[in-house]
DNA sequence: AGTTATTTAGCACGATCGTTCGTGTGAACT
DNA sequence: AGTTCACACGAACGATCGTGCTAAATAACT
């Protein structure tokens, strides 16, 4: 089992050397283990995809260091399963509670460090003021998901270079000479 | 719990008013169960997205009727969680076994019909040659399943016309005249 | 109507899970 | 040295699960 509810504290507790009870004292329930689990991601998702970017002197390298960084992690698989904010949504969607809570603020966060950096391009001037940057950052986004999602499923790194080849395609599309 | 896997006999049996075993009886094992689920998911996707799509008369109205199907099926919440396979392929992603090989297959025939409907329409002079299928194809599906996914989490429909947008542009995007 | 399949129910099993409780053990502190 | 405190342990609980087994009920058929 897989996934943030297939997390067991038994399981978990051989992984590592210790006894049920004893890893359970640490986390006081199983919804605090996924908490933390879940804060732990978020973490390490900043580490190797946001922070690296953020270096970028310009808005539109920042967002291109964006999608090249998730895209990377993807393909590295940091996680088996791919992302694990993917997984993660797709299991808590239709969920209630904290965990779910968190999961959607640390994507909602991400989406708008995305929307941020096209933001940021316009004012710039390397993208068009013309674009809606919601609606940009939600096709970059749609790229991104789907690169994932596809290079799980088939192990195949084809969709990770079709992610790459349409963002090109797109942020070409938006910049100001040849929109 | 939700998923293929949350599908458990016991709570499917309460619902039904039949007792465990002898629903049990009827399947044979919690694979088959999974099994059957997956196949009359796929004939309800096909009922209600793909064959709709199949009576129009070019290729490039049949694509745009795969597109907004599938996007009103997610809208109109035909499933709690999104679209069903959406769902399935994130559970199933790191598993083995035939449920996993049967959603694939599904998941996977959806996609061609996506890449035929764009050679069609190549053929029909609707798109234009120098289009990769498959990249065309990808693309769009991403619209696709960042709208269902974001629609679930957010209950938002704004994502669906997000997607809307981004195929309608894309697709102007690839017609010889306007490409 | 009587025989034969097919389907359903009832019950028990072993496994796994989250959680609680009482206990021991070793470091920190007075 | 004696006390306190944080931590880890083992055992047990109730719940839920998939899965067999056996018998009762229901349907189909001659």
């Amino acid at each position: 089992m897989e996934g943030l509810d297939g997390l067991s504290i038994a399981r978990l507790a051989e992984a590592v050397g210790m006894s049920k009870s004893g890893l359970f004292a640490h986390f006081g329930s199983k919804e605090e283990l996924q908490l933390a689990t879940v804060a732990t991601a978020s973490e390490l998702f900043d580490e190797i995809v946001i922070n690296p970017a953020l270096g970028a002197p310009t808005g539109i390298e920042r967002l291109r260091a964006l999608c090249e960084n998730y895209l990377r992690h993807v393909e590295d698989s940091v996680y088996p399963g791919g992302c694990f904010f993917a997984s993660a949504a797709a299991e808590l969607d239709t969920r209630l509670g904290p965990v779910r809570d968190l999961a959607i603020e640390v994507v909602g966060d991400w989406l708008e460090q995305q929307r941020k950096a096209v933001r940021d391009a316009q004012a710039e001037g390397a993208i068009d003021p013309s674009e809606d940057p919601e609606q940009l950052a939600f096709e970059l986004e749609a790229y991104l998901m789907a690169a994932n999602q596809m290079f799980v499923i088939s192990q195949d790194p084809a969709p990770i270079e079709q992610a790459r080849r349409a963002i090109a395609r797109r942020l070409l599309a938006a910049t100001p000479t040849a929109g």
